[in-house]
DNA sequence: CGTCCTTCGTTACGAGGCTTCACGTTTGTG
DNA sequence: CACAAACGTGAAGCCTCGTAACGAAGGACG
């Protein structure tokens, strides 16, 4: 930091390079721990892991909380990578298949790691302190941008022409309107109930599967029931007509 | 326990008494802690607020978790408790009122005590160990129960005869057809997928609201949002008819 | 009324985890 | 080679959980 001329340095230093690869060690280390052992994470136990000491950690990470923060950070960016990675497969006017590629992307990365999903969204950290909020929160309210973003595109090409419901009412429909304006553009209030309707389904299934609060289902049985969930959202935007049912009026 | 005569007593003694307000002013004083400091309950302070040491609470709570499990299976149980008035007081044949009713008692439930929604639903407790899956496990499947048994009471009566989507996968339908034996009715399988929808969307509105993943959104636009939300609920389970689009064919 | 026994609460204490400190050691640099 | 920065270690302090031993309160029963 003394001069300027190593702050413009842009390629890092040996040093730097260790460093760094140190540093990911131990955050992966620390996700194995607690994939393992669940939430209490031993700094002790991290540290004889890598064949060092507990205070060596300190060199790296100031606090507990601040490795923990990191990995909140890293689970949402990579959440937002595989997010990011299923919806650019999707065509850009296929509403119905960004719906889907969201959703199963969504639970996938739930169900493929439990433990950094809950790391993610289960609030009760141990020791959830104010610094968290500052750092993981951005992070967190990056993925929801990232849905957010893709789905307005998806929008655009005008795909949410006819949801089954879009009622909102008047606050809500200003703020929609207004609050987005960081990102240059406005979003039809409609579009952002469905998206929230969409968030609140599928994190409700998935939070309700990783917390295991629907071990009564069958894995299958909980499949069907998902795909049964993505169609039926689907149908609610309006990017599938409803079924042709005969018992229907 | 040594003479019968003893174990037969309804009437419980004075000691008994004094024993169980005891117990329920620590719980009492435990969920304040929680409600002010968060997550990260100590001992310590739960006594000095009673006038006690820490130790004494050993007499009545063998461990931290058994404590933070008797606060699980007091919350399921007023949830519960509170679910089941607001169901009472609907229609047995209004379908579209249970679901409000359910809907908003849910909400208001996590709403009313964040702290407590945290504790039943955020699953990363510190020291989440084997013990709580055992005790407040059955504690929350009481609560889908309750849910699950008030739902069939209207889905009985025929309510859910146009629900916007049926399908069902073979295992689910096999598996709701059979599994609910224990109390010895069948359940329709597309009954229980209204349920399980029901309780996602609501779930995860309510997950996403109390652990401020929502913080972009004013609380009157949470509480438009979340009107749409019921309504579109009421829609898909053909509680209510689709609403008359001009812009739909 | 006096004695006994159970329960309750306290002080004292040990175990274990987080975090800091002082000190050597390694490593890159001029 | 000399120097400085970063790194890692052992020792130590602090805090909390949980246990143990002891004293006090209070109901049960002669």
């Amino acid at each position: 930091m003394r001069s300027t001329a190593a702050e413009l340095e842009k390629v890092p230093s040996r040093r730097e390079r260790v460093r760094a690869a140190t540093i990911k060690e131990i955050k992966a280390t620390a996700m194995g721990m607690l994939r393992e052992h669940g939430a209490d994470l031993r700094f002790a136990d991290i540290a004889r892991e890598m064949g060092m000491t507990a205070p060596a950690l300190y060199r790296y990470f100031a606090d507990r909380d601040q490795l923990l923060s990191a990995l909140m950070v890293d689970g949402f960016a990579e959440m937002s990578t595989q997010l990011t990675a299923a919806l650019e497969a999707t065509e850009p006017d296929d509403l119905a298949g960004w719906i889907r590629a969201a959703a199963v992307s969504y639970r996938n990365f739930a169900k493929a790691d439990p433990a950094r999903f809950s790391l993610l969204f289960g609030l009760p950290n141990p020791g959830f302190g104010q610094h968290n909020q500052h750092t993981s929160g951005p992070a967190a309210g990056a993925t929801m941008a990232t849905l957010e973003q893709s789905l307005r595109a998806v929008i655009d090409k005008g795909q949410l022409a006819h949801p089954l419901i879009r009622y909102v009412g008047p606050q809500w429909a200003t703020e929609a309107g207004t609050a987005q304006a960081a990102d240059g553009a406005r979003i039809p209030a409609d579009a952002y109930q469905a998206l929230l309707h969409f968030l609140a389904a599928v994190h409700g299934f998935a939070c309700l599967e990783t917390f295991d609060h629907l071990h009564w289902i069958s894995d299958q049985a909980r499949d069907e029931l998902f795909e049964a969930q993505i169609e039926l959202l689907q149908l609610t935007t309006g990017a599938l007509p409803p079924p042709s049912d005969p018992d229907r009026p």
